[in-house]
RNA sequence: CGGCGUGUAGCGCAGUCUGGUAGCGCACUUGCUUCGGGAGUAAGGGGUCGGAGGUUCAAAUCCUCUCACGCCGACCA
């Protein structure tokens, strides 16, 4: 490839719109550009890159045996209203879109239904399975708030894979090898990740895992353990109890708290630790108006965890103050455990406390001395909180400290949610009618540009890994227009890398000064770099920057082929 | 979805308060000089000032509506 003939824009000022260091330099470096919110066309450098995402996750899917389909990008509602998934998918993230005939569409923010359909029609008998279907494809969801460039964009490219097995022992074999492909995929783009137990959300099923690329600017908070290898997402992660306290109960004791609305408040006016209060919040109910959850003081609620509890309503909603003010004729802040008309679940750490302060359920009063059973009653103990950082870790072993990551993969064994919703059977060795055993494998390919980015960049611009990198090297002539020599070389040097099969580009523009060139192919992020200029040519030998090490070498041209090959 | 903010040339911005010829830097075009780290110089091209309506002799500027974009928030009980 010669940059005279190829588009190459970058950007000295930083649009303003950008916020994270990748899209920054994605924009600068002209990989990507903007066509409206969460909406991006992408530029040949970084379609390159693109590329060379989708060939190593098809190189390791091909090999583990999965058979690469192309799915619709627009699905008929009636597969989405089977499933059960046209009303209840978040609302807002669906697509929605009618065609002439208003018959109701979208454009498809997954596939499940799309491949249950098709195996429902192509799957007939144990003997086909397991088989494992993946396509790469560009998916839409509506996001409230788009962000972060690629990373949280609406419209993006996914490679998503479903497997389908006759039993639960095949699917988890499956899950496994899916387990250890998104690993190879990772590594091999060289990043610092981490499998991460997770919640199946809105798609639905059992077990899952999330593959997180840690970075400082991920949205997702990761709980680690210091000693073992155990990894969750902090929504799920789960906060051991710790051991219940023994000391003497005392009588209750009501007492004034003007404008101690807060947990923090009342700690410092009635001089207790936030470890001896509790919070009651008041959420809706599934199967009451109303359900109450509490925390100690100083936890803070998994809106995940909270949404597992059957008799709370899902998604999870705060009551309102309205409706608080009528059930209980008190404002928010002065909620308490004591004599309420709805069912009361506490966190396993707010069980173990005794003699704690509450809300009076009455404007301006807190009560002391609150005791489990004693004067509340319990629906049941569980685990509601999110854990925090020194928590103990749930295996066991070790404390919990946090890192933030970015999500660019989740596996899951969905099971047979979606085969028994939309009737995908097959006739299992004994001739019966079972419904199919269903796994879903996911991976953001375009998230993954840019997460690649968050984790190798310096003040220059993008470092890309040789196997990402849009030209594994470029060749900058220092003057060609007027060094006879220094084109020769340049040529020679190109024709040679080429038949190398090195993906190679000659930046033989000559209206562009060489500071420029050097500024540039640094933004870009190219690994290698060959200058060829009179200087070095004297000495018959050429000058070879590798982008991430940054010093200059002084070589034979030889000697540079070899460390690019 | 709620709060706040911003829309002026491809990008970054000034001008708006106090109405009166639409500007600056980068980028772009042409010439000359330059050519190892985002050159200098001269001349140029490029705008329905987000859109609609209103007030006014006159609107980028004031008023109303609307659209788009951005930031923050959506567990303070």
């Amino acid at each position: 490839m010669r940059a005279k003939r190829y588009s190459i824009s970058t950007l000295k000022e930083t649009p303003s719109e950008a916020e994270i260091t990748s899209h920054r330099l994605m924009i600068r470096a002209g990989l990507i550009k903007k066509t409206a919110s969460g909406i991006y066309s992408w530029m040949p450098l970084g379609l390159r890159v693109l590329k060379k995402i989708e060939k190593i996750i098809r190189e390791e899917m091909d090999t583990a045996g999965a058979q690469e389909v192309l799915l619709p990008a627009i699905q008929p509602a009636e597969l989405w209203k089977e499933s059960g998934r046209w009303d209840q998918y978040d609302e807002g993230l669906l697509l929605k879109l009618k065609d002439r005939h208003s018959r109701d569409f979208c454009f498809g923010p997954t596939h499940e239904e799309v491949i249950t359909d098709l195996a429902r029609t192509e799957l007939k008998s144990h003997r086909q399975l397991p088989i494992n279907f993946y396509q790469i494809q560009t998916k839409f969801r509506d996001e409230t708030r788009p962000r972060f460039g690629v990373l949280r964009a609406r419209e993006f490219i996914m490679k998503d894979a479903y497997s389908f097995h006759s039993d639960k022992a095949s699917l988890e074999e499956t899950y496994q090898l899916m387990h250890s492909v998104y690993s190879k995929i990772l590594q091999r783009m060289e990043l610092d990740y981490r499998p991460v137990e997770a919640d199946s959300g809105s798609i639905g099923g059992n077990a899952s895992t999330e593959f997180h690329v840690i970075a400082e600017s991920g949205e997702d908070v990761i709980a680690f353990s210091t000693e073992s290898d155990y990894a969750a997402n902090v929504e799920l992660a789960e906060a051991i109890a710790p051991p219940s306290e023994t000391e003497n109960m005392l009588e209750m004791e009501k007492v004034p708290t003007p404008d101690a609305k807060t947990i923090e408040k009342v700690s410092t006016l009635l001089e207790i630790p936030e470890e001896k209060t509790i919070k009651t919040l008041l959420v809706k109910g599934s199967e009451t108006e109303i359900v109450a959850l509490v925390l100690r003081g100083d936890h803070t609620l998994s809106s995940v965890k909270a949404e597992k509890l059957s008799s709370v309503a899902s998604p999870l909603r705060m009551a309102d103050p309205e409706e608080i003010m009528t059930a209980l004729g008190c404002q928010i802040g002065y909620i308490g455990p004591c004599n309420l008309p709805f069912p009361v679940y506490v966190d396993r750490s707010a069980a173990a406390i005794r003699n704690f302060v509450g809300g009076a359920n009455e404007d301006g009063y807190h009560i002391r001395n609150i005791n489990w059973h004693r004067d509340s009653k319990i629906e049941a103990i569980v685990d509601l909180r999110e854990i925090k950082v020194g928590d103990p870790s749930p295996d066991g072993k070790g404390k919990i400290r946090l890192k933030r990551g970015i999500e660019v993969g989740h596996i899951f064994q969905l099971g047979d949610k979606y085969s028994k919703s939309m009737k995908a059977n097959v006739l299992n060795d004994s001739g019966k009618t079972t419904a199919l055993q269903m796994g879903c494998y996911g991976m953001g390919v375009t998230r993954l540009a840019g997460a690649v980015i968050e984790q190798n960049h310096d003040e220059s611009g993008i470092i890309w890994p040789h196997v990402l990198a849009p030209f594994e090297a470029v060749i900058i002539p220092i003057n060609a227009q007027k060094s006879q020599k220094v084109f020769d070389k340049t040529e020679e040097l190109y024709a040679e890398l080429k038949d190398l099969g090195c993906d190679v580009i000659l930046d033989d523009r000559d209206d562009v000064r060489p500071g420029v060139k050097f500024n540039e192919w640094e933004l870009i992020g190219v690994p290698h770099r060959l200058v060829i200029g009179e200087k070095s040519l004297k000495k018959n030998k050429i000058e070879y920057t590798h982008r991430k090490k940054g010093e200059a070498l002084e070589i034979s041209k030889e000697k540079a082929i070899s460390l690019i090959n």
